[in-house]
DNA sequence: AACAAATTTAAACAGTTGTTTAATACACTT
DNA sequence: AAGTGTATTAAACAACTGTTTAAATTTGTT
């Protein structure tokens, strides 16, 4: 049982704890119970219970990384079903509400409360995550817009899908057990952002293209 | 100084300091000397620590009900603009970074980690707005779709707007200063999650019309 | 086997937590 | 003015927090 030594079983007993909880919330006796290590541990190889949280944050992101690397598709895939896969990892990576691994939600925490630890995150993590939605933003619509509108879309994208996380017991409680059963599993909802978003840039792509030639505007004004 | 009863002073400084720090790291001690108040009192007038929170919950609902009532529109205002207006709303009420009241923290808390209080906040609060804008749904989309496909649409428009609360800091880490500044305000966050929401429904509307007409389909798989 | 360094341990530390107590002060009616 | 119920107070309570200490144990090296 005690193959590990003690640093690696604290490490990764208190991932799921720190997950849990929050910094505060989450006490060193408690994490030293579920490693099966003495109270004095924890700050004998981490200094303090601060370091040993900086730690577990990083370790997070390294397992995650090798979980779910990003995807790489053939490279004549259309677009749209890029953006279609793509939306369903990003609300399988986030949402998958079950088997949810405990590295989510801690990466969570440091999305919602942003700590000292947030920016290597940003650059390793979320940034190239942003990066690949926003350059198939960009083949779908045709071109790339400038900076601000492709972050605005890439955050449409990813605040419809974070919401299932963000709000989702609070979803749970405003409809029917039925309906969520039935319509709001992750194939549902990667379903119904992936037409929605399409149909956002589909509109953002021809009130471009009215500019130049007004053939398709008037085409859908008509109607 | 002490013109209000202790009871309601502490009612006052406990909203403040639950909707920053939250329910388990806010300390009583803390309250009662925001409320100029001994550490008794709380006990006496709110039987314990908790009781004292479900009554500031309570509170922070029934002023931000006479805050920002729900919008009344004149009847034949275009839906198209009460969409509008609902976004811009809603990113008013959540997102306002500077002058974000402490009720709509604490509301935000309690949506995302929904407690024994919950329910009655849905029905009397978030079940009104939801039904709210779902009906400008309607409106614009031509007909009224199955629930939860309203739903669906809901949570992606709000979804949309939470983001930049929920992850603001984060977002305010991952683009330049000046986008920010320049682009990330209420007025022109609302007119991209309207356009891009507007482009959402018109995208179902017209795949609806598909199966009865063909003819705008037509003109959209042309160009 | 013997020494030295690294690790683990039980115990205690000083500080904070929410809550309770019993004495005091206040407001109000009779 | 006396009495009564309500409100406030300082003090103490027991439980818990992260951290430190110094002794005991294990580990690795010569």
């Amino acid at each position: 049982m005690k193959n590990e030594s003690a640093k690696e079983r604290i490490l990764m007993a208190a991932g799921p704890i720190f997950a849990a909880k929050g910094f505060e919330t989450a006490t060193v006796r408690e994490i030293c119970a579920a490693a099966d290590v003495n109270v004095a541990s924890i700050n004998y190889h981490f200094g303090d219970k601060k370091g040993l949280y900086t730690q577990t944050l990083f370790l997070a992101r390294e397992l995650r990384e090798k979980q779910v690397p990003l995807p790489v598709w053939t490279n004549n895939e259309p677009a749209d079903e890029k953006l279609r896969s793509f939306i369903e990892l990003l609300l399988q990576r986030i949402v998958a509400m079950r088997t949810e691994p405990w590295e989510v939600r801690l990466l969570l925490r440091e999305v919602m409360h942003p700590s000292d630890a947030a920016p290597p995150l940003i650059e390793n993590y979320f940034r190239p995550f942003l990066d690949q939605l926003m350059s198939i933003v960009d083949e779908v619509v045709g071109h790339r817009l400038p900076d601000h509108q492709r972050h605005q879309i890439g955050f449409s994208i990813i605040g419809q899908c974070l919401h299932y996380r963000v709000s989702g017991e609070m979803i749970s409680l405003m409809i029917s057990e039925d309906e969520y059963k039935n319509h709001f599993d992750i194939q549902n909802l990667a379903e119904h952002v992936w037409r929605f978003s399409l149909g956002g840039l589909h509109g953002i792509r021809d009130s471009i293209n009215h500019n130049q030639r007004s053939i398709a505007d008037q085409a859908l004004a008509k109607q």
